[in-house]
Formats: structure tokens, C-alpha cells, sequence
DNA sequence: TCAAAAGTGTTTCTCTTACACCCATGT
DNA sequence: ACATGGGTGTAAGAGAAACACTTTTGA
């Protein structure tokens, strides 16, 4: 017989940084959002766990690894969400204290094998993030290319030429205009666009087989 | 209380085709090789499941998914492994009535799920194929680069120029010569390598922000 | 000497990179 | 008018794709 959990990464973009959520049990330390599971499905009781104690409800969430955990949970299976932080207000569940956005530079002790699957999650968005356009989640349903670029660079924490990110997303055709634009202190007014996304999928150019081999091992869990 | 089992998707590619590794117990249908967790990590049971059904071991394992399952095993963690079949002779253990590669096209009745984890584990196989050189695993020691070429076009199941191919191996740095050659049947000798396994992950070349963004967006398993 | 497989080099073209300038607004 | 962020175009270079020929063996 053995336990298992769920545990949820979830992530935003607030002021060119990257945070996590947490919640606090009355008399216990920060954590991740998690949950016992008992006959549900995985997915399902993710859902609702995060629900329950942080008022999110209705978003992706990405199966990420499953980790062996010691205590009462020996089977932790962790997902990952991004979203755009001022859309979900963070409502604290029943025996929740606190709920609260929290940098990843700046984590507070977390219970065992919580910092690990955070670190894990973070490479996980930054390695797909640069071939799948998922960052789109982390902004509200709609944006200024500018705000798209803004979140490449915290994510990928790396420079990305302005004009070329432009040409490139737009080349994608990740993204439909909106029609609008918005004005914010000085400066041109920014067209506003839209994430297209899942009719995306079928426009989806093929790649040709150039991208056959590469010098990149990701290092994963391996065992002898 | 939730049960928790792992099943084991190993693969080969034997005579341009692509097999998975089957086990049968007296009185059942082919599955995959699969047991119960009970105190033990995650990654242990399962070199352990496949070293007691099979008689494989020491090869490397990857987790790839874990799945909501039915009966007993309500969750299962599935790991993902690449050898070459005539590395490993086979052999049914205690429980184990037989054990045979499989043809991915030519499955027999498995049980629930079964089919959708293999399906998935070959996915996985073909978009990481395509940008890590993994599949140096499912050759012998040592191997000619025609051998390899075969590998990649029945994994990515596409026609790979050969000369490009070659030279983008070499390039990549990931095999490196043995010395010696292999001569079989007419046609000039082949010279033989070998992966150059882990050295190379620190000799890895730094890519460019190039592929920032991308056109595909790889679907994965998600909920609202 | 012929068939079969291994190995080498070159040209073309697309995509990435890098970069300089104009536009529209708030103050 | 000027500072600030938004938007457009282009030229140079690297890498991918396509392709033709020589070499070495067994039969």
C-alpha cells in the first residue's frame, strides 16, 4: 500500500520575475499546493486540490515527474501550470492560512523535495518554452507583443532582440491581432493581440529533418 | 490508499522495425513488464521489475509517464528504456511463462492502457530522437555509421540523406572511431564506433537563442 | 568486372543574426 | 521639444538541404 499525492508548480511572471505559489497550513511551514489521493483521477485531484486551497480553478495543468517522497506520501505526482497572476485572485482554502505569489530567487524552507520539483518545473518551462509557445498562459488574454517579449527574457533569463522576436512570433502565427491597441504613459500605443491557440496546432509547419541530431543530452532521472 | 505499479516500455529496432519488450503469466494476455510498489523508490522497483521478469538489467531507465489505471494498480509510473535486443539475452523469470520483442505495428490484445503508454513511449522516443543522440542505445558497442543511419530513419520513419547524416554525426561529436573495421558481405569495409556516452554532455555546444519560438506546439496531456 | 555498400566534397538556398531608422504618444 | 516605447526593413553570415562521384570489398 502506498500513498500518493499531488503537488502543483504553479508559475507567473510579475515584474520581470518569475514566482511560485505557496500556501501555509496553521502552524506549518510555506509549501506547495498538494493533496492525498484516493480514488480520483490524477488530473482530476490536482484540479481540485488547487482549487480547494488556492481559489484557482480552470487552467492547464502539465503532468511533470513523479518523485518519491518519504513521510506519509511516498509517491508525489507533481504538475505544472502558468498563468497570468492578476487574472486568478489567490482565495486561501479551508485549512489554509496564507496563499501567497513567491519569487523563485527567493524561497522560503519549503518541506523536503518541494525546492527540487520547483527547480525541475523551472527547467522544464525554460527548455520548452524555447520550442513550444507556452508562454502565452503567463499573460491575460490579451497582450502587447512588447509584454510577450518581456516574459522570453525572464523566462529564458537571456536578451532577445526586439525586432527578431517580433518577426519570429508573428512568423509562427502564434498570435492574432486584436484590433486594439493600449496606451500606457509615454511611448507609441502597442497593438494588442490574441494567443491563437489550439487551431494553432493544425497550421503547424513541419520542420524538415534538420534538427536530426544535436549536441544537447538533457540530463533526466536515469538509473543503472 | 492508492496502489501504485510501474510498468517498463523497453524498446529495440530489430530489421528496420521498431519492437517493445512483452511478458506473459500463465493464464494471461501479453502485457508489459509491471509491478507493484510497495516501500521501494520508484526507479529501484522498476530496474528490479525488469531484472526479475526479464532478466535485463543494467540499462538505463527514464520516467516517462505516470497513468491513471483501473483494477488493482490505480497508479501507474511508467519508465522508458532504448537497448539493443541482441545485448540482452531474455530471460522469463519466476512468474513469467515468456518473454518476446514485439513489432510496434503488430501488438497483440494487452491489457488497459497498456497500448496507450507504448504509443506514448514512442512518441517520446521520436521527438527526443530528434534533438538528443539517444539512440546510440540501441546499437552493440560499437557499430558502423550505416547501422546508425538505420536506427534514425526507422525511428523518425523518414528518409535521411546519408552523407548529411554522416557528417552531422560527426560534427555533433557524439561517436567517436574505434579503429577498427567490419566487413560483411560485398561492398567496401565500414569503419566502427562508439558513443562517447556522458563525456559529451560537458563538451556540448551552447545553442543560439535561435529556436526562441517555435510553429509546433508538441500536445501534451492536460486538463482544464 | 559487376554489384553493393562506404566514404568525400561542393553548391544552393533558407533562416538566423545583427543592426539603424521612423512612428506615435504623454509630459 | 523631447523622452519613451512601438514598429519596419535590410544586409551579412551560418547552417541546412540537395546532389555526384570515388573507393573498397565479395562474388
Amino acid at each position: 500500500m502506498t500513498q500518493v499525492g499531488v503537488e502543483l508548480i504553479v508559475m507567473t511572471v510579475r515584474q520581470r520575475d518569475l514566482e511560485v505559489l505557496l500556501v501555509r497550513r496553521p502552524g506549518n511551514e510555506w509549501a506547495l499546493p498538494s493533496g492525498r489521493v484516493r480514488g480520483e483521477h490524477l488530473a482530476t485531484r490536482a484540479s481540485e486540490v488547487l482549487n480547494t486551497q488556492t481559489g484557482i480553478s480552470g487552467i492547464r495543468l502539465e503532468q511533470l515527474f513523479s518523485f518519491d517522497r518519504d513521510g506519509t506520501t511516498q509517491v508525489a505526482v507533481t504538475y505544472l501550470a502558468l498563468i497570468a497572476a492578476d487574472r486568478y485572485p489567490l482565495a486561501p482554502g479551508d485549512d489554509i492560512v496564507e496563499v501567497r505569489w513567491c519569487p523563485l530567487d527567493d524561497l522560503p524552507s519549503l518541506p523536503p523535495g518541494h525546492a527540487g520539483a520547483i527547480a525541475y518545473g523551472h527547467e522544464r518551462l525554460r527548455a520548452k518554452t524555447a520550442y513550444a509557445p507556452i508562454a502565452v498562459q503567463l499573460l491575460p488574454e490579451t497582450f502587447t507583443l512588447g509584454e510577450l517579449h518581456e516574459v522570453y527574457e525572464v523566462i529564458l533569463d537571456a536578451q532577445l532582440d526586439a525586432r527578431n522576436f517580433r518577426r519570429d512570433v508573428l512568423a509562427a502565427g502564434v498570435v492574432e491581432e486584436v484590433g486594439t491597441e493600449r496606451r500606457s504613459g509615454p511611448g507609441r500605443p502597442a497593438r494588442l493581440y490574441r494567443s491563437r491557440g489550439s487551431e494553432f496546432a493544425v497550421i503547424a509547419q513541419e520542420r524538415g529533418p534538420a534538427e536530426r541530431i544535436s549536441r544537447l543530452d538533457v540530463p533526466t532521472q536515469h538509473t543503472e
